[in-house]
DNA sequence: ATGACATATGAGATATGA
């Protein structure tokens, strides 16, 4: 069972590169961030013509999940629970049937936070909070679970090509990298990391001023968190940094992994 | 030091992103 996750900066500026990676890649479940649309804008017929469900949380203008899969989703939530006044779409969870069982998948997309010292950013120490909480509670049902998203946070100083260049910045505060650090030792696994290693320059996003791309100037901020129950069905997980250098792309990348 | 670049909204310039 593939899962993948890709923030697309926008589904109806992105619906062409999108097309044509379901029709390559081939993902059972896809969750997608910052669709920037609402749901009745979503493309949702392109998508069905290739044979998804569309599982759409959308928004005007700003932010927006989907889960697109092969299967039906079940037991759907809309939006992370703890903040009743959050108007902001940025979490979509739903569970989907395997040939191996049901993995319940998540979509996710972190506020950014920045700048410091701000409401954006107290906004995204809280819903990173929130997000832990929720998260502990899914534990309890020993799920298969894949927390995919945008985290907008960047683990560690390995996984920026320039880490000094993002000092000061809400994506490398000491404040997110420690909740993404307490979220993790609830138990969950970064799949990259179990596949790859300490392996270098495994970035999901790239810049599109500067030349970031052919600089080669990237950050991984794209995270699939799996429960132990998903873990032991881990097999692969690769970053399809290609996209990023077609025409018209998104400044994040498709991160995808494949359980058993 | 600043802006660079992209997107949505809406019709020019602003907000947001990371």
């Amino acid at each position: 069972m593939k899962i993948a996750t890709w923030n697309v900066n926008s589904i109806n500026a992105r619906l062409d590169n999108a097309l044509a990676w379901f029709s390559e890649a081939k993902p059972d479940v896809a969750c997608l961030q910052e669709l920037k649309c609402e749901d009745k804008a979503f493309p949702a017929q392109a998508f069905e013509d290739l044979g998804y469900h569309c599982l759409v949380h959308g928004q005007k203008t700003y932010n927006g999940v989907a889960i697109l899969s092969r299967a039906m989703p079940e037991d759907v939530r809309r939006g992370l629970p703890g903040e009743d006044e959050d108007g902001q779409a940025r979490y979509l969870e739903a569970v989907f049937p395997g040939k191996s069982g049901i993995v319940r998948v998540a979509s996710i997309y972190l506020p950014n936070g920045n700048p410091l010292g701000t409401d954006k950013f107290t906004y995204k120490l809280r819903w990173m909070d929130r997000l832990h909480a929720h998260a502990r509670a899914l534990l309890k049902l020993e799920e298969p679970l894949v927390l995919a998203g945008d985290y907008n946070v960047i683990p560690s100083a390995r996984d920026a090509r320039n880490p000094e260049a993002w000092l000061g910045d809400a994506l490398f505060s000491a404040e997110a990298r420690a909740k993404f650090r307490t979220l993790l030792n609830l138990g969950l696994t970064d799949a990259i990391r179990q596949v790859h290693g300490d392996e270098p320059d495994l970035y999901t996003f790239w810049d599109y001023q500067a030349g970031a791309f052919k600089r080669n100037h990237g950050i991984r901020i794209d995270h699939l968190l799996l429960s132990p129950q998903a873990a032991d069905r881990l097999k692969s997980a690769r970053i399809d940094r290609d996209t990023r250098a077609q025409d018209h792309p998104s400044d994040h990348v498709p991160v995808m992994i494949e359980l058993t």
